[in-house]
DNA sequence: GCCGAAACCATGAAATATCATACAAACTGC
DNA sequence: GCAGTTTGTATGATATTTCATGGTTTCGGC
């Protein structure tokens, strides 16, 4: 998705005709903030005609190859039915190819070809060096108290505390 | 988007083949966290027979009524063209309208009607109290520090700190 | 072992998003 | 005030996403 350039929360703000809701919503933060964080990313990912569904299937597969697709949906925000149609297009390419579980037959794994490894790898190193352009712009030791935060409510509003 | 139960980052961790990539890289902890953090809210508001964009429209004319297209679109994450067409299905749900801006007859200005401002006003109602449903999960003062720290990385993310 | 239920993945048909571009209005420098 | 540029919004054609559902395979209680 090609965005304009971000709005800025403080005008939102500097309506007073009444309490603003969206500029302390934790919700919007978050919403607003990843999508202003990834932006640039994202536009670097479709340069490599990728598109950002796909790139996040890419990474998922470089940290573990072989994931099933229902739990590759669940990690790349996406619907199963979507994924599942993604998949065929990047099989397609040449990028990931399908196997079926040996032990479990409706389970359908999905594994990078050597293309798709080489492809992860460059991206992956390529994310990381954006990660650490973003980090720099930050005050030090926010980007890891950020990460910190992060985490630590991931896993209470996944459900991961259980 | 109908989203399963959001996997566990740990299990990935746990795969120390190599150096895992996504648990620590920032753009996913931030798309996670706020995927995470919403999908609740998000069946809430399809349960209205709102889709998100929609109520993220609401959300913002209701903080400030009349705003121009294209700043709405900043706002609510998404590229103006397909604004242009929510906008179509919400006046024609007599939920907004749309009115030519007197000074700049290029923008159009998107303005709530009253069944309009009375649906955003609930809602934002009930996402209030479901950031507090959400807030009463993490420890004390974690939210706010949450809130904190995104404003200030939104800031330096999308330029805003110019 | 059998039966109903649940988990996993794929798919058709309809709705939606995207990209490029068109169109209109407002600026800019002259 | 005019030509060229920029800004703001809409739209057509195409590609994608979604929802509901179908087909398999496994599970659980009996």
């Amino acid at each position: 998705m090609k965005m304009d350039r971000p709005p800025h929360l403080k005008d939102l703000e500097e309506d007073a005709e009444k309490q603003p809701f969206l500029p302390n919503y934790l919700l919007f933060l978050l919403a607003s903030t990843s999508a202003a964080a990834s932006a640039e990313f994202h536009a670097t990912v479709r340069e490599h005609g990728l598109r950002v569904p796909e790139w996040r299937v890419l990474a998922c597969l470089h940290d573990e190859d072989g994931q099933m697709v229902t739990r590759l949906a669940g990690l790349a925000l996406m619907e199963q039915s979507r994924l599942t149609r993604i998949i065929d297009q990047m099989d397609a390419r040449g990028l990931v190819e399908r196997r079926s579980d040996a032990l479990d037959r409706r389970r359908v794994r999905v594994h990078l070809t050597g293309d798709g490894r080489i492809l992860a790898e460059e991206m992956v190193q390529r994310a990381a060096e954006h990660e650490a352009a973003l980090l720099s712009r930050l005050p030090d030791g926010k980007g890891n108290e950020l990460r910190r935060l992060l985490k630590e409510v991931y896993r209470q509003f996944s459900g991961e505390a259980d």
